[in-house]
DNA sequence: CAACTTATCGTCAAGTTAACGCAAACAGGC
DNA sequence: GCCTGTTTGCGTTAACTTGACGATAAGTTG
């Protein structure tokens, strides 16, 4: 919040032509947008909800949602309304925070335009929701091969990888994983969100015994349920816990 | 980067009064701040380097350091470039790391400022360095008790409590303690970081025995150093480890 | 040299994890 | 009805980790 600005300005050459040089330095400005990174599970398998590009930049091509802050609007608001608009679900229901800021210079050909990043996380549900801006809203599996290399428009890549890495971190210490499903859930439900978000095989019998383990996390509601096929399992709902302890730790997270 | 806004805008009468309503909304711009939360341990507590400030708004009350973003700069760069001038530092020798970003309404009078907030971690050195703008800044024993009831100018309370969480909950997965220290450091200068940063108590001989544990956390130099009293130790520098296994827990984080 | 301080090694009981055996409880095919 | 396949839920065991704390090493101070 410091104003005092010295008068050089060491990255002269990469000033963007969009701005002339000088005391407009000084007051350089920016449009804030919100992208929305929303996951759900969808067949056993991660998704993310995407919008195709009805106009350039990058016309045709698969980005995340989002939409510009406006006057008086908080981002945490921002990120809501969005979520709202381009999806039909209920913001406030959603597991929603903020990840990061992005506004390396060109990110955005229209001009400077910071981009602060949230990640929300949704249950299966039956979206698409039709009418607004979600008729153009599709949920589609991520694509391990292709993020990182151009799969979306703009910096999206970057900005949904580095979602995914906050999902993925968070799962371990937080109760994330109740987020992906329904109000009551089974321990195998849970146990495929941890599968499909960090991509790993997970024995069924110690995840059990973990889960329950958690002060918490999951309390039964003495209901059942049948699945397709197998035994009848105990439904739970989500327990009181904001942090989990013992932590989900990731199996080989970081051993060598 | 979505692009449609829609007609509607159900926080219409929360419109800053900076913008009047209407199309402007869809052109709302802000000056994008870098605000600095620089941590160091100093006498064996945790401090953070502060500005007295020199003008309106909240002159006289003490800040977080910071700067605007320029056009065509990074975040990082300014960030970078912000540690340079406000503490003589070289910020890409120290642990920097961008937090998260706030836009509230109103958290700034002179209009809309986003800022985005840096976590910088420092070894205890002979700051102020003076010079440039460094003169005004000191390091400021964090004060537990004041902060979050007005210690700060702006919301600046905010932003180093947020930012300390952050260290908080790193110090137990990356080796972040490490960048507290100088080039080699003992087993207790390390263990001083965590007691400084949690604010606990830590068992010696414990602490050694997990941290000479943890795969590439610390490598011993050979050297010894002896410490103003008491039996000399082995130092180490920082090992290649990026993530601790095991992790560092915190003492009873989140047991209930 | 005694007293004090910090570093380092060791022990032990309690708790946690990974691997895996096993019975319960459903659906579907015959 | 019975066998088969599947998933759930419970138990067991060896290996590992943690917290509490005893004991010794190796400096400094008085």
């Amino acid at each position: 919040m410091a104003e005092a600005i010295p008068d050089r300005d060491p990255r002269a050459g990469l000033r963007s032509g969009r701005y002339p040089s000088g005391v407009s330095d000084q007051r350089t400005v920016f449009r804030i947008a919100i992208d929305l990174a929303i996951l759900t599970i969808r067949d056993g398998r991660l998704a993310v909800l995407l919008i195709e590009r009805g106009k350039a930049p990058f016309e045709g091509r698969a980005a995340l949602p989002g939409g510009f802050v406006r006057a008086g609007e908080d981002l945490d608001d921002t990120a809501v309304r969005e979520l709202s608009e381009e999806t039909g679900l209920e913001g406030r229901a959603l597991h929603l925070e903020q990840v990061r800021t992005y506004a390396t210079p060109g990110r955005d050909p229209r001009g400077p335009i910071a981009s602060v990043a949230y990640l929300a996380i949704a249950p299966d549900l039956p979206m698409p929701v039709a009418g607004t801006d979600a008729a153009r809203a599709r949920w589609e599996p991520v694509d391990h091969d292709r993020l990182g290399h151009g799969w979306l428009a703009f910096d999206h890549d970057t900005i949904l990888a580095d979602a995914l890495e906050r999902a993925r971190a968070k799962l371990e210490y937080a109760p994330l994983a109740t987020a992906f499903c329904g109000e009551t859930f089974t321990i195998g439900e849970l146990r495929a969100v941890y599968e499909a978000v960090w991509q790993v095989r997970l024995d069924p019998r110690n995840f059990h015994r973990k889960v329950t383990g958690v002060s918490g996390f999951v309390v039964p509601t003495g209901e059942r349920r049948n699945p397709p096929t197998g035994r009848p399992a105990v439904l739970y709902r989500r327990g009181d816990a904001t942090m989990l302890y013992p932590a989900m730790l990731r199996p080989g997270s970081g051993r060598q």
